[in-house]
DNA sequence: ATAATAATAGAAAACGTTTTCTGTGTCAAT
DNA sequence: ATTGACACAGAAAACGTTTTCTATTATTAT
């Protein structure tokens, strides 16, 4: 590796000199020695060595980043817009695997902070303020998606009440009256805030709440599948079913469908979450989206702006979602639809994790 | 920050002995003293200033992790086998994403190795052997599942000949004769070497091969749904359906269902990857599952071991995959099952990525 | 003309480690 | 008794930067 003391032989001049150029210091250096530094240097291929440079300056362009979960489909999109900040700005990130059992544990963060990373980012975690707070020892941080009740300043979550009733208002829209809810668990922040969005389209609408309308299940497929079972036992059926993720929303499908009931004609249902296999059930599954990978840019922004020092947004920021509207409501114009019209558009309208649009 | 300097002069000892002592080196220290200082250490809380550790060392326990896709659904689980190993072994790994269009770019990798990484990971990337060779400038590297045909030495990949003739076999087993295939996209490695899969199941059963019987997808759902409307036109139907991934099979069961034509009964299917879908398709999905999170683990270690300059696997190493069998073949003893039977097993047997395990 | 300031650049210190070099004192072997 | 080996420990150099301090020259304001 190519040092700066190479560079300042070959031009003749002192290592601080090169340094002040090639750290792009305010500190004048004159036009003439200024390139042919900045020549040499690109000659010999220089790449600063970022441990010395970490070493003096105390900063080392790197931030952690810790997840509950990798392998949730929101995680990795979320990564991307952080990176896509991180990146344009010269920053590399150290993404750690935290899960839940392990999350008292500090022996993880310690070792980060021996990196002397310049910031964190904790994605989808459970960590509570003063836990955080514990860890990181004056660093700054931010949360993207953060899973608990506690609110938290530093913090980018999806509007989870607005998008919710975005769900629910497409159901009134359809003139529905009678819509069941499954809730998802309630230890997640998020489970209460859309359950807050369906009772707020409910009366926006005139509709009253029916408390024997809500179920709770856990996130998962096999947990819609029940409630919906249980749903469909009772007395009276409802006209529609909002479920808290898609994952739920696809068990219920799947239960109304085994019931000899179809799906939207006898019972209409939505989702939330947009994941990959809302394209693919069948019916298509309407739902909606959480803007990720923006959530994780504005994330990685306003981490980067307090790391600088400069003035920023110190409270909440609530990102609002879009609604993705496909079969399993039936057709707001009527018009009658099949599974297979969605695949006959070609692959343009069919967007999966391998041909993922981000910009969105 | 807590340095070497304050533990020694609270010990009242030189900072050579402490760092002895704390870099855990073979040279010999009384035990009075190391004991004395190994409690003064964990007193005060001192964790390395690994920068500095980097720039003396010029080993920055750090790894440089390039990914073609993040959000692609492997991806997440094998950097989780990397890093369990990783993690354990006091490494951090920088993870970039760097898809196909920016492969000639190698400024990214430039500051990696400014950030002194001791060696590299490349997964499911593009990479020529040349070119990496040419970006790393004699660090040690290794590649988990590359999707590009030439062949690397320091490579760990899925058995995908041998992962694919368990999908055949198993279709052979229950006597089917006419299978049709859904290759996948020609560029990537693993398509033709699933196809060889298929062409050897097909020989061990004593099944001639037919080319007519062969289509190209690209591994999206509307792909193989295009496939399978194609190979429904023409004159003889297949018994079953093969796919060179869990995506194409399912729009190959679209097609089928959309027919009129019934899953598993007139037209069995099989795909390839055990994605989440898998699970929640109507039918539920026979495939097999690369072990991603092994993978993983194996490249890791392989990895660790050039950096130590022990000896090590300088070959391709195959690993190979299981069979999930669900609902899309039939049932082997010719029992009945529904959508519905594995819902009802409760959350047990359904595995989705919040849930994930890992160790298998 | 002179003092004050600005532009420019080198010397050297500093960041926190590891490691070489140099020294002690102790012990066993001659 | 002297040597050699060994266990132990401190001093100091080194890693590649950035930055403070100091010095020289050129420019400007009086």
């Amino acid at each position: 590796m190519v040092t700066i003391k190479e560079i300042a032989e070959t031009v003749g001049v002192s290592i601080a000199t090169v340094s002040r150029v090639l750290s792009n210091s305010s500190y004048p250096v004159s036009q003439d020695t200024r390139a042919r530094i900045l020549q040499v240097a690109q000659d010999l291929g220089y790449s600063p060595n970022l441990a010395a440079r970490s070493l003096r300056t105390d900063q080392s362009t790197l931030i952690g980043v810790i997840l509950d979960n990798f392998t949730s489909s929101w995680a990795p999109i979320i990564i991307r817009g952080l990176q896509d900040v991180f990146h344009r700005r010269g920053y590399f990130s150290l993404v750690v695997n935290m899960p839940w059992e392990i999350h008292s544990q500090s022996d993880v963060v310690q070792n980060l902070l021996g990196h002397s990373v310049d910031g964190f980012v904790f994605v989808e975690t459970w960590h509570t303020v003063s836990e955080r707070k514990d860890l990181l020892n004056t660093k700054p941080y931010v949360t993207v998606h953060r899973l608990f009740h506690e609110p938290d300043p530093y913090s980018v979550i999806p509007d989870d009440v607005y998008n919710s009733s975005l769900t629910i208002d497409h159901l009134t829209k359809l003139g529905h009256k009678r819509i069941a809810y499954i809730a998802g668990h309630e230890a997640y922040f998020s489970s209460e805030e859309r359950l807050t969005g369906y009772k707020q389209s409910l009366e926006k609408a005139g509709l009253s709440f029916d408390e024997s309308l809500i179920y709770r299940g856990n996130w998962s497929v096999p947990s819609g599948y029940q409630c919906t079972q249980e749903l469909i036992q009772k007395s009276e059926l409802p006209t529609a079913i909002a479920a808290a993720n898609d994952q739920m929303a696809i068990g219920a499908i799947l239960a109304v469908q085994e019931h000899g009931l179809r799906v939207p004609e006898d019972i209409a249902i939505v989702g939330y979450d947009n994941d990959e296999i809302a394209q693919i059930s069948n019916p298509t599954l309407t739902t909606v989206q959480m803007p990720l990978f923006k959530m994780g840019q504005i994330a990685a922004e306003n981490l980067l702006c307090q790391i600088d020092k400069k003035p920023c947004e110190t409270t909440e920021q609530l990102i609002k979602g879009d609604l993705f509207v496909r079969q399993s409501c039936g057709d707001p114009q009527g018009k009658d639809i099949h599974a297979s019209d969605f695949m006959r558009e070609g692959n343009g309208a069919f967007v999966n994790r391998h041909t993922l649009k981000e910009d969105t």
